[in-house]
RNA sequence: CGCGGGAUGGAGCAGUCUGGAAGCUCGUCGGGCUCAUAACCCGAAGGUCGCAGGUUCAAAUCCUGCUCCCGCAACCA
């Protein structure tokens, strides 16, 4: 309970957006469903703190500054800018934005460090692998190809790094205790049990917290050859930003705001959510958060959105064509609880058309028209009342408590709908009580302004619900019907527009109907900017040879060879005599190809682009002589030549002429 | 047998835990209305609830087996 005014508060975050390229309108999806959850809480009376930010450390992104040539620092400046434009773009209402390059944040990250250290919650080990010398990489026995660099194909050898340790184990029997008796810890359920079965009950391993392979990221203080692990960096944000000291000098905010009412991540971070960050709490003696909400992900048509695919949406070009909220109110309502949303730019066409437009916007229009037309847009309550009125007012008085039910489980998409039941049903009163037929008969002038009244009423209800979804259409219809959002309190009274009030003359269309074929339009354009811009930015990497289409393409040459090294080499003409595809595998063909009386098992991955039963009676170009090895558990003694060109597309070497299996190519 | 999620009228989903008349939104078709953004209201068609067994008076729902899809992991000789 906040001491100055008497409010329960309410510490909502976000996942802060990790900063190694720009947010699609899936990452965007996050805040502003933290934005709409905060708002409501602020109506409903909470006193609201809403943090969001920027996680900045990291190898990818030292990786990634340095391919574009300049300062990780300078990057991340780029991108929390890009970031934090987006945010406020989509209208979000956030009290904090943290970045974990922030100096506060990065002096407590070394404090926290230093802390757990001292406490023997973190200890120094030594991280074992097999090492790879020219990659500066460490691989497991699991991930080494042949016993080799899974990279360079190069000898490893075992190696020792010395990193810092968590001790997870020693919190684990207490984190398996909260979350049973905390069922609403983790949302939804199902993860709960996820996160139990797959990590804490096997038993937890302890954490690396330390890496010395790159220097991105805040140094330990004691130990400046190491850099925290990112998580540990990026999950103390929560506490950081708001004040908290390792030293005991948090601030007036942390002790107010602490702990976190919700935490709300994407579904692919709820471990780092529900186990690191609940262990990293616990060893500093502080309070879990209420809840952690792993929210799902909003999907292009299905399928994952990837710049290589070229199908990302972004918030910038929704609000370019749709504007602000009508992009938030396709994210918020296609949404839903535990599954994974589908946006296609047809489907927010749809959305917007059919409830935007017609169910809202045509609703409030043509209300205020008739207002005007019949009143000169003076709202009068006469109080002549006829039977189908109850049920107008039923539902609209329902409304608020409906939606509230919806928002205390987070069901965000359910409680949008609560309100479009007040507008459905209000588009309904309209053809029940005909004002066009009362406004002809003088005698029941009096029972039309009633009608009105009621109309007018209810869109203001629904209008004061929409404000945590749509706030700037909330403010809009409120303001032409020349009243302002009522407090939540009232919310579920029926009566209180003030009567003798005047709506505007020229009501504005809220959302005008699009045309799905203007769109597509337009939506070819974006992709188009799109790929061109991915391709530039492949290129300043330089993962992208610039390209002629006329010259073909260019690779990566390679060191010059002798002929002896060209004869080490032992190609021949093999025919595929079987071919199947391996059960294990989704990208793998196992084929018998015979070169000469002898017949080799070969695996390939061309799956994709042949299958088995075409293989058969091909004759192929077969690397002989390559060692052996396992793929997918299936024994390939050689290799099918391919080309393969810059989308991956592959075809098969074949000899230009008929020519016997085991003919040597040379 | 790597882990997980899913399969419900043309599209997107709810319902499954706690068996008891198959529901919502969009689309289609027909009708009504004219205040309104060709919007609104009413009605209809359309589903073997992935497949096959089983339990039960009763299964979308519980049990067993299978198929397909999607993530992750692995792998792309």
């Amino acid at each position: 309970m906040c001491t100055n005014c008497n409010k329960e508060k309410y510490y909502i975050t976000t996942a802060i957006a990790y900063t190694s390229g720009k947010p699609h309108i899936g990452n965007t999806y996050e805040i502003v469903l933290a934005d709409s959850i905060a708002r409501f809480k602020r109506q409903e009376g909470y006193d609201v703190y809403f943090q969001t930010g920027t996680d900045e450390h990291g190898q990818k992104i030292q990786e990634k500054a340095e391919k574009l040539g300049i300062k990780p620092q300078e990057f991340v400046d780029q991108m929390a800018g890009e970031v934090k434009r987006i945010w406020d773009r989509m209208n979000s209402s956030y009290d904090g934005f943290v970045r974990t390059t922030d100096k506060d944040h990065e002096e407590q990250v070394v404090k926290i460090f230093k802390k757990l250290y001292e406490q023997g919650d973190i200890y120094k080990g030594a991280y074992e692998g097999m090492y790879c010398t020219p990659c500066e990489s460490f691989w497991t026995e699991s991930q080494l190809v042949d016993g080799k660099c899974p990279d360079c194909g190069r000898d490893v050898k075992p190696a020792k790094e010395e990193a810092y340790f968590f001790k997870m184990s020693k919190y684990a029997d207490r984190l398996i205790e909260h979350i049973n008796s905390h069922p609403e810890f983790i949302q939804p359920v199902s993860r709960k049990n996820e996160m139990m079965n797959n990590f804490l009950l096997p038993g937890l391993q302890d954490l690396c917290v330390s890496r010395t392979s790159f220097d991105w990221g805040v140094t330990v203080g004691f130990d400046p050859k190491h850099v925290v692990y990112v998580w540990l960096d990026a999950l103390t944000n929560y506490i950081t930003k708001i004040g908290y000291d390792a030293e005991g000098n948090s601030s007036e905010l942390f002790n107010k705001n602490w702990p976190a009412d919700l935490h709300l991540i994407g579904k692919d971070i709820i471990r780092f959510h529900t186990i690191y960050w609940p262990i990293f709490l616990m060893a500093l003696d502080l309070p879990l958060p209420k809840q952690v909400f792993g929210h799902p992900w909003l999907l292009q048509g299905g399928e994952k959105m990837s710049k290589s695919k070229g199908n990302v949406i972004y918030a910038d070009d929704m609000v370019d064509l749709f504007g602000v909220d009508a992009t938030r109110y396709f994210v918020l309502h296609e949404m839903p609880f535990d599954n994974d949303g589908i946006i296609t730019w047809e489907l927010v066409v749809e959305r917007l058309n059919s409830d935007l437009a017609n169910i809202l916007g045509n609703l409030v229009n043509r209300t205020i028209s008739m207002c005007n037309k019949y009143f000169g847009g003076i709202v009068t309550k006469t109080g002549v009342e006829e039977a189908v009125d109850g049920e107008l007012k039923a539902v609209a008085t329902a409304a608020r408590d409906n939606v509230k039910a919806k928002m205390d489980d987070l069901r965000v998409a359910d409680a949008i709908s609560e309100v479009f039941t007040v507008l459905r049903r209000s588009n309904k009163y309209i053809d029940e009580t005909e004002p066009w037929v009362l406004a002809k008969d003088e005698e029941k002038k009096e029972r039309l302004s009633e009608v009105l009244y009621n109309l007018t009423e209810s869109i203001t209800i629904a209008a004061s619900l929409l404000y945590s979804f749509l706030p700037e259409t909330a403010e809009k219809i409120v303001s032409q019907l020349n009243t302002e959002i009522r407090d939540f309190e009232c919310l579920n009274q029926f009566g209180l527009y003030e009567s003798g009030n005047k709506v505007t003359e020229q009501p504005e269309i809220l959302f005008a109907r699009l045309d799905v074929k203007e769109i597509m339009e337009k939506v070819e354009e974006i992709r188009n900017a799109q790929r061109a811009e991915f391709e530039a930015e492949q290129r300043a990497m330089g993962e992208m040879p610039a390209q002629d289409e006329e010259t073909g393409i260019d690779i990566e040459p390679k060191e010059e060879i002798s002929y002896d090294d060209f004869m080490k080499m032992q190609f021949q003409v093999g025919e595929i005599i079987a071919c199947e595809a391996v059960s294990k595998s989704k990208k793998l063909l196992c084929s018998q190809v015979r070169i000469g009386s002898q017949v080799k098992q070969i695996v390939s991955g061309i799956r994709k682009y042949y299958a088995p039963e075409d293989m058969v009676g091909k004759k192929v170009m077969v690397l002989v002589n390559l060692k052996p090895a396992k793929l997918a558990g299936v024994l390939s003694e050689g290799m099918l030549l391919c080309a393969e060109d810059e989308n991956g597309e592959l075809a098969l070497m074949v000899p230009e002429k008929n020519m016997p299996a085991g003919a040597e190519i040379c």
